[in-house]
DNA sequence: CACGGGCGTGAAGCAAATGTGAAGACAACT
DNA sequence: AGTTGTCTTCACATTTGCTTCACGCCCGTG
């Protein structure tokens, strides 16, 4: 299970990483919300784990913006210091799906990240299903009715984010940043590499799925 | 949304109904492992709150054997009076998503169950309908009876507001400003854009549903 | 009833977005 | 050095969608 730690302690994260990579998770860190949007961006996660008081962008906005920006649809744990209500409000609103007081045991944690990890894997699975095609994520690999797409880097990470958000519209400006974190996007490289990966879909037999919304973004559509 | 309590003290149960059922949750109340598998067995419940000590069937091992029988797959919060971690362990490997120890704020217990009821409606997809027109809001199509409208992105937004606000007079003025907003709108486009929509209504077969009143606005008509 | 403004209708023009394909840049590997 | 795979850029064709305009009808008001 893969795991999105923010927290901008040093000390409080080294033992969070030490505890929790010692129970058998594989974890990642970001020591700002900044960081943590670019993790996110860059690779998928099971469950994450939130620092609310953090320097430059804190924890509840980066949340708000990971969620609007559909970065990813895994469960989140707040952590805090306070225990007042309103803070607990502000977390649920911003979406998130748990919180614990510090200071917390840190086995507590392990089954608070373990229950919704858990949880988060009932409804997505470890494969993406839209239309004929198959995404398996673990392997990276991609198929059509039966056969194997060959794709490149990113083409696979572009119908990777269409396959989750299918059969949503996913503007353009999502597609870029999610391929080139924290840049500014290559002029009409998105243009060629779509233009590439429907090729290939439509050379497979996958026939029209990948459409373009003028001015919106791309879709996929299943039927 | 939809509870299921379980919770044998009568006094706690009252407190708890009168609060959740105050706060818009439709709630139903099992006083004992037993009936509350029976009422999992008659309806569909979006979250389950389980009192660990009760006397007969206890909570953990009613949401163990409501997993097993794969009664619901509802997200469930455990509620008790001890804070052991013992406990906590045997709640999550029960199958159980939150845990709350007594004594908690009420607002807390209701954050969780919407956080927790919030997650399993992720994938509902939500739309609109007037008479014979479906607007999927995900995947921005609107379909009129089973065939798919093809729609500009203006045509799509003047639908829209319509949809939400039918079968109300929507003021041309409304639908400029949100169209072109913080500008001057176009002087002919609207009535063009109408036009273009109303066409495609029609020829898609939802007849004269989108009507003009003269000097006041559009509007849409369900009969 | 006449008159003016709002509205329906359809065509045409235009700018921006996208499709298309080839060629160059660059790094990793042989 | 050559090969291969991948990403990026560029130029041109095409499509899309927004706006404008002209004309005539209909509605409400005087």
């Amino acid at each position: 299970m893969r795991i999105l730690l923010m927290e901008d302690d040093a000390n409080v994260m080294e033992t969070l990483v030490d505890y929790l990579a010692l129970a058998g998770l594989e974890v990642d860190c970001a020591y700002n919300g900044k960081q943590a949007l670019t993790r996110l961006a860059e690779a998928r996660f099971d469950v994450v784990v939130a620092d609310i008081m953090m320097p430059g962008l804190d924890g509840i906005t980066a949340v708000k913006q990971m969620r609007k920006q559909r970065l990813t649809s895994a469960p989140v744990i707040f952590l805090t210091a306070r225990d007042a209500l309103e803070d607990k409000t502000a977390a649920f609103d911003a979406g998130g799906d748990d919180y614990l007081v510090k200071p917390f045991a840190l086995k507590e944690l392990l089954l608070r990240i373990r229950a919704l990890g858990r949880r988060g894997r009932l409804a997505d699975a470890e494969t993406l299903q839209v239309g004929p095609l198959t995404y398996r994520i673990e392997s990276e690999e991609v198929s059509c009715h039966a056969d194997v797409l060959r794709l490149t880097p990113l083409q696979k990470k572009i119908l990777f984010l269409l396959m989750q958000r299918a059969p949503a519209v996913v503007p353009r400006e999502d597609v870029e940043s999610a391929l080139w974190p924290g840049e500014d996007p290559p002029r009409d490289a998105l243009r060629s590499h779509v233009y590439a990966l429907r090729t290939a879909l439509n050379k497979a037999g996958a026939g029209a799925i990948l459409q373009t919304l003028h001015g919106k973004g791309y879709r996929l559509v299943s039927g």
